[in-house]
DNA sequence: CGGATTTGACCAGCGC
DNA sequence: GCGCTGGTCAAATCCG
């Protein structure tokens, strides 16, 4: 593991970490420590126990490094019927993926920032090359996409999104003043999640799934080669946090949205998202084709009831648990990462990763009781809502509103799941998504 | 009024 | 060293 990835784990959590963190455990064991009076939601997928790494500096907050895909031992079989739908995504080839039960590692893809290793055949997965291209510090020049041997991981039958970590040296970014470089030094991690067309999406031209984190937009830009602008957001949960992300389309596949986290929460999940600063709002200001930013996410844009919080809680966490699914979601960690390729074999990668992966946080039943009475209406386990609004399509249906998994209708928006699902999550215009770019 | 979004400008990294 | 490109800032504007 290279230094620097260590050193920035220090205090550097992965906003998948976050993620996982909602699910149940924590990577970090200071952090973890110090959240343990927040409520920290327990979205371990149903009975099986994350394991967290014993050393933060080992997943970088990547809740997908090393943890057991939750769904791995849940969807083997289950998830085949999910992906069995065809429609879940309007790709032709992610449908043929979709097909397969597997599981969100095996679609994992590996990049390394540096750009040294070789290209893999990733134009079945216009998803994961678009992740991989994100997560590439350099972009697309010479970003190599790393599939672990092995593992067809971008495989036309295996790339249904990918979840990239990337840590090029973890310098938390800094404000330009600061002299920090920017591009090498920052860890990212990209998940590539399904996303409504373009023509659907709002004039920024993303529909990004929500999460816990409140999250501003506070820059976009148009992408040399993309079509699709990029949004910048900022973590606005809490002062000085350094997290970032950033959303993009899939140049190559504008079914496919493209999240790019950079540096990590330095504060305990929000207790409540609204509770954070401003981010009640929930329509788009100019650009506001309401429905636009009805995306499930919209980063910034919080529901401020219980009910909807609900469903952004899931959204970042759906869009984990989409990139088990539909989503392909990918990793990548540098050396780390290498050494993960070489040590990594199809039943690691299939089977979870190492069970190291321990839940750390203090007391998470309790938090997990204080989270879903916050949530207030959610009941089950929310993997079960997974299914049920992702797997099965129907239903739930009538809570779509409030199923936290509302996002993956809205992730197939362009499919033919449901049309409520369209409804709700792809009321959004992408008339105006060129409008958005800028420079 | 507080906070989010938009967007032009600025700055730094990177490739040539 | 220069230009390109990406990332961030910050003022203007919008919204609840």
């Amino acid at each position: 593991m290279c230094s620097n990835f260590l050193k920035s784990m220090d205090n550097y959590q992965g906003d998948l970490a976050d993620i996982v963190r909602a699910s149940g455990g924590s990577i970090d064991g200071g952090y973890t420590a110090a959240t343990a009076s927040v409520p920290v939601p327990d979205w371990r997928f149903s009975s099986n126990p994350i394991n967290y790494s014993s050393d933060p500096s080992e997943d970088f907050g990547d809740p997908f490094t090393y943890m057991r895909d939750p769904l791995i031992q849940n969807m083997d079989t289950p998830v085949s019927g999910f992906f069995n739908n065809s429609n879940i995504v309007n790709n032709s080839t992610v449908d043929d993926e979709m097909k397969r039960p597997s599981n969100i590692f095996s679609r994992m893809l590996q990049i390394s920032p540096n750009g040294k290793l070789p290209v893999p055949p990733c134009d079945h997965s216009q998803a994961a090359a678009a992740a991989a291209v994100a997560a590439s510090p350099t972009g697309l020049k010479g970003s190599p996409v790393l599939i672990p041997n092995n593992h067809s991981l971008i495989s036309p039958s295996s790339s249904k999104g990918c979840l990239v970590e990337s840590s090029a040296g973890l310098q938390i970014s800094s404000p330009r003043n600061t002299g920090i470089k920017r591009r090498k030094t920052q860890a990212k991690k990209v998940v590539c999640i399904p996303a409504p067309a373009p023509a659907n999406s709002r004039a920024s031209g993303e529909v990004v799934p929500s999460d816990l984190w409140a999250w501003r937009k506070y820059g976009q830009k148009p992408i040399k080669g993309s079509p699709y602008p990029r949004g910048y957001y900022r973590c606005s949960s809490s002062k000085g946090c350094s997290a970032r992300k950033q959303v993009e389309r899939s140049r190559t596949d504008p079914n496919m949205l493209v999240i790019t986290y950079t540096s990590e929460h330095n504060h305990p999940w929000p207790t409540q998202r609204n509770a954070l600063a401003g981010s009640t709002r929930s329509q788009p200001s100019k650009t506001t084709n309401n429905t636009s930013k009805t995306s499930p996410n919209s980063q910034a844009q919080k529901p401020t009831n219980p009910k909807e919080e609900k469903n952004e809680i899931s959204t970042e966490n759906a869009v984990t648990s989409s990139s088990t699914n539909s989503a392909a979601v990918k990793e990548e960690t540098d050396q780390d990462f290498d050494n993960q390729l070489e040590n990594m074999d199809d039943a690691e990668f299939n089977e979870g990763f190492p069970q190291t992966y321990k839940p750390t946080l203090p007391d998470s039943n309790h938090t997990e009781d204080n989270f879903f009475a916050d949530l207030g209406e959610i009941e089950g386990d929310p993997l079960d809502l997974l299914f049920i609004q992702g797997f099965s399509g129907d239903v739930g249906r009538e809570n779509k509103d409030l199923d936290p998994f509302s996002f993956y209708d809205w992730a197939a928006n362009t499919s033919n799941i449901t049309s409520a699902a369209t409804t709700t999550t792809t009321a959004s215009s992408a008339a105006s998504y060129g409008d958005a770019t800028r420079d």
